[in-house]
RNA sequence: CUGCCCGUAGCUCAAUUGGAUAGAGCACCGGCCUUCUAAGCCGGGGGUUGCAGGUUCGAUCCCUGCCGGGCAGGCCA
């Protein structure tokens, strides 16, 4: 017989169910937390669900299943509510004895049995041409947790960051550099509005310059202009001006590679590993770990990229037309066909995700979850589309979509404008408010929610920050704990039946929840509903702090409330853990 | 114009994959520190879940149509 109770009364009710339906013993048997107290401590409407294919009464065939329940000591009292409903309440010994499970397990306690799934979660994966900034930040955060949290959950994780290292972005970045560097002497190219605008890349032009000198700048304002249309005044915004600086930039970047010759390849890995370690140390720093860090050029330098649109061809649903090679996505439900080669030869961007999403498939992954910022929804089904038509299952991908967030201060938005390069970058915002308060604000909304981040709120060291409240919780119990000068081995013999007052009963289901609600959220990519279930157990522990004393007199009594304590700060901890939030010891 | 997402208390948001009387925080009002951390607790008012239909024992959740907001619709990435 389990100790699990929901495995229990699932035994006991498909035990009935045998008796009294026979032809419905496959039933599925759900059982649920009530949320209101006087609904017992599980529930199921069983008797609902058959009450059609039966043609029965709800509630008399719920009277008849609790007829046909074998008894059990771990069930106090069973009862048949509202329209057919079946209430259970658990005996005390049965509520106390997760205490006892979670000081056993210790941090173990939650984490789902091993499920043998392979999960490669893909998220941020910023075009490694700036700092990252707050939108990035919301990606990271929600990633890191989703992944921790299906880790927990039972399932392998590799977190994976695809680096765009290849295509006109980075050159735009290495030719940006190139010409700041080039100012430093006396070159002055008028810098290109659709350059990237940063000080980080005057930044790295002055490292490039106090690493080389004048090696890179042996050319004339001329050579570097050669050939290029020109810039159209800035007070033009029509669609030929803009597609004339678009000309002007690519001319810039054929000159650039032209004069650079072996060496542009070097300024080009210059700019992006000084990008790219920038953002891996911020990061880091952030808690967001990666595993993998795959790069899109590899995709080229291994003929991937030629390989998966060949797989397409000759599958058929490749045709040319205008000198480039089209996908027919719409067969696949997509709005229109979509380019993979374009009339110069190049693969477009798309043609490399196809790739990398070949190599996904072909790593063995069961579950690939991409993460993507909300704006790119448009994009899931030419990718989906392109899975099928490799001979994959599209089903295998999930795109988790990533709202915006907006940046709150005194009430007003605050502006996270790239143009200028004056946005906020994900640095800027962790040393306002702090790695904490930035990750658990981050995953505090449902991510198909948009996010507004209230600075002032995450900065406030009060009552009114969630972060605090929950971290508070955690450091209370410490300092209870610290207190006392007993042995761990004690709180773990205590005498559980000691725990009898309701807030003590209502923690202890609280905590035997918590494995459930791991697996739930896991399912449901939906690491906020751990930030929520943190904030209850911790809203719950505070009005017992503040109802009850744990250092009483009765020895007994003293053991079994430190003991729920114990247990209240390690699933407190496990639960910060996920989020990347620390749980400290005092506050 | 077309597609996707969202619409819940004055504000910001939950709601256990369709459950029972829709819940928190903030804001507002009133209480609790000589005893384990007051970054805390206790109590109070606050709702036609955008609107109208449909599906069923039962709808904030699923379907249809409107209204309102956000985002997309490149041989860019």
């Amino acid at each position: 017989m389990s100790a699990d109770p929901k495995v229990l009364l699932t035994e006991l009710l498909r035990t009935a169910l045998n008796s009294v339906a026979p032809d419905q013993a496959d039933a599925v048997i759900l059982l649920e937390r009530p949320k209101q107290a006087n609904h017992g401590d599980f529930a199921t409407n069983l008797a609902l669900q058959l009450a059609k294919p039966l043609r029965r009464n709800p509630r008399e065939l719920a009277a008849l299943l609790l007829a046909e329940l074998p008894a059990s000591p771990l069930v106090a009292k069973t009862e048949v509510a509202g329209a057919g409903f079946i209430n259970f309440t658990l005996a005390a010994d049965a509520k106390t004895a997760v205490v006892r499970e979670v000081l056993a397990r210790g941090a173990a306690y939650g984490r789902g049995a091993s499920k043998g799934v392979k999960v490669q979660v893909e998220f941020v994966s910023a075009n490694p041409t700036g700092p990252l900034h707050v939108g990035h930040g919301r990606g990271a955060a929600y990633g890191a947790s989703l992944s921790d949290l299906r880790a927990c959950a039972g399932y392998e994780v590799t977190r994976e960051y695809y680096v765009n290292d290849a295509g006109r972005q980075m050159d735009i970045l290495a030719l940006s550099t190139w010409l700041r560097y080039l100012a430093f002497f006396g070159i002055e190219v008028a810098f290109p509005p659709n350059a990237y605008q940063g000080d980080y890349v005057i930044d790295m032009a002055r490292e490039l310059r106090d690493a080389h000198q004048d090696r890179f700048a042996r050319v004339t304002l001329a050579q570097v202009l050669d050939g290029t249309p020109g810039l159209p005044t800035a007070e033009r915004k029509d669609d030929e001006a803009k597609q004339q600086r678009e000309l002007h930039l690519d001319a810039l970047i054929a000159n650039a590679k032209r004069l650079l010759g072996e060496d542009y390849p070097w300024v080009h890995g210059f700019a992006l590993n000084e990008q790219l370690s920038d953002g891996r140390e911020d990061l880091a720093e952030f808690g967001v770990r990666f595993d993998k860090w795959f790069s899109e050029q590899s995709l080229f330098d291994t003929g991937l990229v030629e390989r998966a649109v060949s797989q397409l061809e000759k599958a058929g649903h490749i045709y040319l037309q205008d000198g480039a090679k089209w996908f027919r996505s719409t067969d696949f439900g997509d709005e229109k066909d979509r380019v993979v080669q374009r009339e110069n030869g190049l693969y477009t961007y798309f043609a490399s995700d196809i790739a990398y999403h070949l190599n996904k498939y072909e790593r063995g992954f069961d579950r690939i979850i991409d993460i993507w910022g909300a704006d790119h929804h448009g994009y899931i089904p030419r990718v989906k589309g392109a899975i099928a038509a490799l001979g994959l299952p599209p089903e295998k991908l999930e795109v988790a979509l990533v709202q915006f967030a907006v940046l709150y201060r005194n009430g007003q938005k605050t502006s996270m404008s790239t143009r200028s390069g004056e946005f906020v970058t994900l640095r800027e915002l962790r040393k306002e408010v702090g790695n904490d308060a930035c990750r658990f604000f981050y995953v505090l909304r449902k991510s198909d929610q948009h996010l507004d981040f209230d600075l002032d709120l995450a900065k406030s060291q009060s009552n009114e920050n969630p972060v605090y409240y929950v971290q508070y919780a955690h450091a209370r119990v410490c300092s209870v704990l610290a207190q006392w000068d007993g042995e761990a081995a004690e709180l773990a013999a205590a005498d559980l039946g000691r725990l009898q007052n309701e807030r003590e009963l209502a923690l202890c289901a609280s905590l035997a929840s918590y494995p459930e609600l791991v697996q739930n959220a896991a399912a449901d990519y939906a690491p906020h509903q751990i930030a929520f279930y943190l904030k209850d157990l911790a809203a719950e522990f505070h009005s017992w702090y503040n109802a009850e004393r744990m250092r009483v007199e009765d020895e007994a009594l003293k053991l079994a409330r430190l003991a729920l304590a114990a247990a209240v700060k390690q699933v407190l901890a496990g639960g910060l853990a996920l989020l990347g939030v620390s749980a400290p010891a005092s506050m």
